[in-house]
DNA sequence: TGTACATCAGTGAACGCGCGTTCACTGATGTAC
DNA sequence: TGTACATCAGTGAACGCGCGTTCACTGATGTAC
């Protein structure tokens, strides 16, 4: 028993967090009640304030959760890339096919991101809360302006552009494109988004580039 | 008095329509409050639903508003365009710059935009609404697809990318771009990401483009 | 020009429901000695 | 091994407040004849 592994018996914590989830990025968190939840858990109410102090605190975990998931996936699609090829432009490249596989490979459409999803309702969450999804944001500029500036060492510009302008424009076209494919409820439009980036990126970078 | 203009005096409707619009962008659909409308406008709540006949009357009001004024916007922004290029390919670069000019305007960073907002709230609104937010999304892609059509005629891809997705992609980097700008409340965010898509129309289609 | 009626733009009071939160309590398991 | 105590993961009942909605009513302006 001893060397069972915890696993398969999931908390009640997460299976609340699970909910609220996929709850809010469906209705938002306003509307995401603290009934609906332990009507989906079983739960009682005062049981739910077991694990949470107030609603504030579900926010709180709820992105919390969310950011270490998000860095951990990003953390394996790029080392992967990276095994597989020693050049950093390539490297980056294989990354960003195996992003957008990833993301084409759920059959239902994204079902959005909880930093755009806050960001949307910011004056409903506490300053800790709002300075979190900012570093969120800003995590996703930081991990990916150094791969650019190790390509852009190798491979010089063929096109004028600013490389954290370039390093943003990945979240962007991921956060714009789960919006366009979630609202015309049409999951091939992520990936196509994210291999359009992708393209951009050979573009500036790739002397093989033109067709 | 007939030859007045009837503007200069807003009609109680709309600025409740201006009220609840900056208050969804804010803080989401369902934790704006009529209470919290006819604070702001002084206005008793039996006249909130002589304008409206629910909440949900509210929210199709708003977005038809926002679809409307958006449809004005670029139609002008990209009229100015052609009126200044006979080339295609040269009136949308104007087209865009512009654009980014004046979302980069506002001294503010931008307060988002009602179809992502809605997006993700789904769940809260009619399928008359739902439906509505897809046409919107959808009338980007129709509106710059010809666009991108007439240009590829007389400037073939130096890359190959799906024009359908290309043009999808001004709406993705702009909706991406509102979420990243409005997140690190950072209003130079937003244009910097449209001048960057401009950037890849030119790599795509321009000769000259290579620096 | 006068009167009758219709429409417009609201008011005030009341409603019931669902929400987030609190409180005192409990029964099962873990740990110290 | 037995007992005392602590911690974990909850339960059940009650609360007050704010929300969206309804209803009967009103006073000012517009229109028909």
């Amino acid at each position: 028993m001893l060397d069972q592994p915890k696993q398969g018996r999931i908390s009640m914590r997460e299976r609340l967090l699970d909910e609220a989830e996929a709850s809010v990025l469906q209705k938002g968190f306003a509307a995401t009640s603290i009934e609906e939840l332990i009507a989906a858990t079983g739960l009682s109410k005062s049981g739910f304030f077991y694990h949470f102090k107030d609603k504030g605190d579900l926010a709180k975990a709820l992105l919390l959760r969310y950011i270490a998931r998000d860095r951990e996936i990003l953390d394996g699609l790029f080392a992967q890339g990276d095994a597989l090829s020693e050049d950093p432009l390539h490297g980056f490249l294989i990354g960003l096919k195996l992003m957008a596989e990833m993301l084409g490979a759920v059959p239902e459409t994204h079902p959005g991101c909880l930093v755009a999803s806050f960001c949307y309702q910011e004056q409903l969450f506490s300053r800790d809360i709002v300075a979190l999804n900012q570093r969120a944001m800003l995590a996703w500029r930081e991990r990916f302006r150094p791969r650019l500036d190790a390509i852009a060492a190798r491979y010089p510009p063929r096109l004028a552009v600013d490389l954290d302008d370039l390093a943003d424009m990945l979240s962007v076209v991921v956060d714009g494109g789960i919006t366009l494919s979630k609202t015309l409820k049409d999951g091939t439009l992520l990936p196509r988004q994210v291999m359009l980036y992708r393209a951009f990126i050979r573009a500036v970078f790739d002397p093989g580039a033109a067709a």
